[in-house]
DNA sequence: TAAAATACTACTAAAACCATAGGAATATAG
DNA sequence: CTATATTCCTATGGTTTTAGTAGTATTTTA
């Protein structure tokens, strides 16, 4: 089971604006230019971001993106929903028909159980929980 | 982020093959028809399962697969990995390049908790945890 | 020796993934 | 009001993964 880069950058591409929450607006192409990632695929990752509410644009020169609320009120499930798509779909969930077997209804608790895991790392954290990471961080470099 | 169906038929077939544990071989074609799967496909899935030494096989008439060891002693960690590949690959673990910005490496962070996650759920349980709780609900169905 | 099972290998259609490309729209500065 | 800097939109393409299908070979049992 792989992340995607889509996921990857992505969440890299949100924590970038996010540090630069005080600063003003960030450019598709700084931030492109520090991850190493191409600006025109960037471009389509933050659209996706910012179609969720996440990210508010500003065109034009000096234009760029900012988070949409404070770093402290944005999950990273959210992100990584948006990103990622919805995590782990088990299918007799939708279509409520009941299970074919026992197999069937154990090991689907099973990939809820694991689900859940994830879920339970990802909506307990914020972006401000990666931001003062990064900030301490930059100081153990700095000394 | 989803579950392959590889993951999802694998992980029941093998739960099927360890219900019948004491029973002796179950064949392909029985498995296939309980669990509505492909009789080709699901071939191909628990030769995966097979080459990893978690079931072994008797070929001819009465032939089938029987667990390589007892349901306790195969961790669902293990069937999930041979199925589903390794979990959650970060690329820098591998290739040991410094970080390309502090979001890369705070990101990565995150990526490895989420990896634990998944990890702690699925090494604390054997297949006899799943063969227990389908018995039980066995149980309950038959009241 | 016939039948029942697994074992092996090749092929394929569809989807997802990871981009690349070009031009339109909009805002700012001078 | 014009040039420039930026986001916005949409189309396209190559590669890989997924989820099978198919055919034949091999082994075992009765």
């Amino acid at each position: 089971m792989k992340i995607s880069t889509r996921t990857r950058y992505g969440m890299r591409a949100i924590l970038e604006i996010a540090l630069a929450y005080k600063a003003g607006p960030l450019q598709i192409k700084v931030i492109a230019e520090r991850q190493n990632i191409s600006n025109k695929y960037l471009e389509q990752l933050i659209a996706i971001i910012k179609s969720a509410g996440l990210v508010r644009s500003m065109r034009g020169p000096h234009g760029g993106y900012v988070l949409a609320k404070s770093p402290e009120d944005i999950k990273l499930s959210e992100i990584f929903r948006v990103l990622e798509g919805p995590v782990f779909t088990v299918e007799c969930v939708e279509n409520k028909e009941a299970c074919a077997s026992f197999a069937d209804c154990i090991t689907r608790r099973l990939w809820i159980e694991v689900n859940d895991a994830i879920l339970n790392v990802l909506t307990n954290k914020t972006l401000q929980d990666l931001v003062e990471m990064a900030e301490k961080e930059k100081l153990n470099y700095q000394i």
